[in-house]
DNA sequence: GCCCAGGAGCATA
DNA sequence: TATGCTCATGGG
């Protein structure tokens, strides 16, 4: 099999760079990942996102603790919702991993009820923490635990995956935006995106392959986690705007190279 | 009332 | 390995 697997012809890594311009110049930083802790404070704005410095966990538990529990929370969940169930978890004290490993699981189930799938949540949420015990983020900012800084990234990206409720998607939101770590974030959007774009309808859904998409990411950018961060949050800001599940494809601002407008007459 | 939303585990063929 | 089912709330 080819390294493109099912996917045939893999978009270039100039494509993948023109895509990202067009991106950004028309949405502007989207400064993800979102964090409510922090809203209404100095250098944060309402919603929780941090203005020019992003709110990597090595810099701050508080974002740490809300970018990992809300990359559970927002599990084929709508943002809002998961946001509701963070704020009401805060409400409730269960504001610590130390805090969610002794809580009973139906007071947290309860308490990320409006995230949906809350019983799973719960539980997804206290074996994370469990784990997370000893691959913290170091108080100093400066690398990340003592266990930590003796393993590669991978090897904690494979630890993570380890994890009973935590697949790739989960995982490399939290290594990208709570640790900081090169890991570029392939979700429901990402794949539509690239479908539309690159295959036209023909393998729209690219339902699997994740490392394979992952690839076309890592091997065409710098492997900087800021640019990772944008680039993820801005598919995910095109996606929600324009090239939703029933696409408005008038004036969209990709369709010039995408192979799906040039097939459909929408 | 239906569709969709920043998935993942598990059973079955 | 591929597909289908399950988990579930909330907004449009």
């Amino acid at each position: 099999m080819s390294e493109s697997g099912q996917l045939g012809r893999l978009p270039t890594a100039r494509q993948i760079r023109d895509l990202y311009e067009i991106l950004f110049e028309h949405y502007g930083p989207q400064g993800w990942w979102p964090v409510v802790s922090r809203a209404c404070e100095p250098g944060y704005d309402a919603r929780g996102y941090h203005r020019g410095l992003y709110p990597r966990g090595r810099e701050d538990m508080s974002a740490f603790f809300d970018v990992v529990c809300g990359a559970v929370l927002t599990q084929n969940t709508a943002w809002k919702n998961a946001e509701a169930a963070l704020i009401e978890m805060r409400r409730r004290r269960f504001d610590t991993f130390e805090k969610i490993i002794s809580a009973r699981t139906e007071d947290l189930a309860e308490a990320v009820r409006s995230s949906g799938y809350y019983n799973q949540k719960a539980k997804k949420l206290k074996f994370l923490s469990e784990v997370l015990r000893n691959l913290l983020p170091s108080s100093s900012g400066r690398g990340i635990s003592e266990e930590l800084s003796i393993e590669s990234s991978e090897i904690l990206r494979e630890r993570l995956l380890d994890v009973w409720g935590l697949g790739p998607e989960t995982v490399d939101s939290i290594l990208l935006y709570a640790y900081d770590l090169p890991f570029f974030v392939i979700d429901a959007y990402t794949r539509r995106l690239l479908g539309r774009v690159f295959y036209s309808t023909g393998i729209s859904e690219l339902r699997r392959g994740y490392d394979v998409l992952q690839k076309i990411f890592h091997r065409s950018l710098s492997g900087s986690t800021v640019i990772y961060g944008e680039y993820h949050a801005l598919l995910v800001r095109h996606c929600k705007e324009s090239c939703t599940v029933r696409p408005h494809c008038i004036g969209c601002i990709l369709n010039k190279q995408c192979l799906f407008y040039h097939g459909s007459d929408t």
